[in-house]
DNA sequence: ACCGTATTCAACCTGACGGTTGACAACGGG
DNA sequence: CCCGTTGTCAACCGTCAGGTTGAATACGGT
């Protein structure tokens, strides 16, 4: 049951990275985030759209679990968290080994193949 | 020129990867595709929709390059193509890296901070 | 106390997404 | 040769994402 919800409660959070990274311009704020904190006008800043549109677009990296933002007067710092970076690579890498391995095992069985076949014509010549 | 035609094309790529991914659907295929081919309606048959949105679903798939359909009768086995995997896991792993590294540092300069306290209340007390 | 700065909230618009159904194309088996 | 199987194309629909503008909130400086 608890394990039933923590896997489905998993998907949410891949559901929300991955969209959230589907976006250039929050792709972007991450990028920038890792090297340093910001507020939303400094991240803003670089962009062609209204501040407002910024600050929808830390909702979202927020809500996916990629950012926090904390206070600081009137600024709102925006800090950028690692831990759902984990979950995805562990999603991605997971999938990318097995069908690897996957492609390793027919290679190595074409090879096989090719193998026998030669070996046979040149047993029937 | 070239350079940047090349670095905006990733960005695409990137965008239709992570935006692929984001659907919970499109990821259990990934994942089933990840240990074996399968044709479109092997792929349909757990779940509950119509053939022609699992249909939809590879389309995006393979738009972002995560795919490649071949053909073998009326068949179209689906085969899953690993590349595009890396270039995701590059990206997310590069960022990561660089904000666990600035937070190490500054935990490093917290402790160091701590220490400054703690010895010049020594030297008060 | 007031004003300016920094940010969010609310309402709205547009386009894309995920789903449906119905028609159509392609191919092999009997 | 035709029929069933397999899959795609096209048109449509409801919902949501990302953008806008305008008003509201929260705070510090003076």
């Amino acid at each position: 049951m608890c394990l039933i919800n923590h896997m489905v409660e998993q998907e949410d959070r891949l559901n929300k990275a991955f969209a959230a990274l589907a976006d250039p311009t929050r792709r972007d704020m991450v990028a920038r985030l890792a090297s340093a904190d910001a507020t939303v006008g400094e991240l803003a800043a670089p962009y062609d759209v209204s501040l407002q549109a910024v600050s929808k677009h830390l909702k979202v990296l927020e809500d996916a679990g990629l950012v926090h933002r904390s206070r600081d007067a009137q600024r709102r710092p925006v800090h950028l968290d690692a831990e759902v970076f984990d979950l995805m690579t562990k999603w991605i890498e997971r999938y990318r080994r097995e069908a690897e391995e996957r492609f390793r095992r027919i290679d190595r069985l074409l090879a096989e193949m090719n193998q026998d076949q030669t070996e046979e014509e040149r047993g029937a010549s």
